[in-house]
DNA sequence: AATTCCCACAACCGCCTAACA
DNA sequence: CTGTTAGGCGGTTGTGGGAAT
């Protein structure tokens, strides 16, 4: 036996919005909320729509402060930094960029930021030395190692540890940029929590006072991981720059390759 | 002017997981 | 503890519009 359907899809239109039903759902949950129940809610909004294809119509499109139109240089960076460090889990990217959907990044990442770092425009399938570097600096403009968050934090964080736990201590040491073991330590902190507000409150303390960040930190681990990045990337003035354009580019490449290839160390 | 091709983006699908009875 | 349900997520597909032929 299969999972039961989320609705009845014959009885539910699918497609495109119309403006009609944008106007319907939003004035909807402008008046009365989500109500916590996505299923109910086209049902009581007077949509022939599936809960689920209201959520996403309303997270990506419908609701306030959504950001369209181009990535600005400074979001590129984060976008490929993240990506680089965790891979494609959008939600926890999108955490980073105010206004921007998880939809949408994927989408730009798919359709124009990879190509732009492999330097494959339709026109331009093997860009010459020149465009290359040109590309390079388009992303990476600077040219010295700034302060990398801790890779292997975040790894642990997202495949073990939902969280650092309440009353543990941890030594948590940054590494350089670059990779390959060339280890430069730019900070340290011992980190003690209480409980977890007061976890929270270092978290905050760190860097990452996006709201919704800390609203979800309870989540779990994604968004912890998601903050673990902007712990590292609180105090530098710089867009953050963790990986060179190569080491980006190999793992567009080769997307098995190893995400966890540096020398930074989270101990108990 | 008509057709084909390509690209960007919106939307869907199916899986995973947390919450709850 | 177990089964069910809904929310959330990432991958994939569909569609519309513009460019190229």
């Amino acid at each position: 036996m299969g999972r039961a359907p989320c609705c009845d899809k014959a009885n539910v239109k699918k497609g495109p919005w119309s403006s009609e039903e944008d106007t319907k759902l939003k004035e909807f949950i402008d008046k009365f909320g989500t109500g916590g129940n996505w299923i109910a809610l086209p049902h009581k909004a007077g949509l022939k729509r599936c809960g689920k294809s209201c959520r996403l119509r309303w997270l990506n499109y419908l609701r306030p402060n959504i950001k369209h139109g181009e990535f600005s240089d400074e979001e590129d960076r984060v976008i490929c930094s993240l990506f680089a460090a965790i891979g494609s889990r959008w939600s926890i990217i999108a955490a980073q960029l105010p206004g921007r959907t998880d939809n949408d990044i994927k989408n730009y990442w798919n359709t124009k930021l990879k190509k732009k770092l492999l330097g494959t425009a339709p026109s331009q399938k093997k860009p010459n030395q020149h465009q290359h570097q040109q590309q390079q600096q388009l992303f990476f403009p600077s040219t010295s190692p700034l302060p990398s968050f801790p890779q292997d934090l975040l790894s642990s964080l997202l495949l073990q540890a939902p969280l650092p736990p309440v009353s543990e201590q941890y030594q948590i040491s940054f590494g350089g940029g670059g990779g390959g073991g060339n280890e430069q330590s730019c900070s340290s902190s011992e980190i003690s929590y209480g409980n977890k507000d007061q976890q929270l409150d270092h978290y905050e303390h760190m860097g990452f006072n996006d709201n919704s960040y800390i609203t979800t930190l309870y989540g779990g681990s994604a968004t912890a991981a998601a903050g673990a990045g902007s712990l590292a990337w609180g105090s530098s003035e710089l867009a953050p720059l963790e990986y060179d354009y190569e080491e980006i580019k190999q793992l567009i490449s080769n997307p098995s390759s190893n995400y966890n290839n540096t020398s930074y160390y989270f101990c108990g």
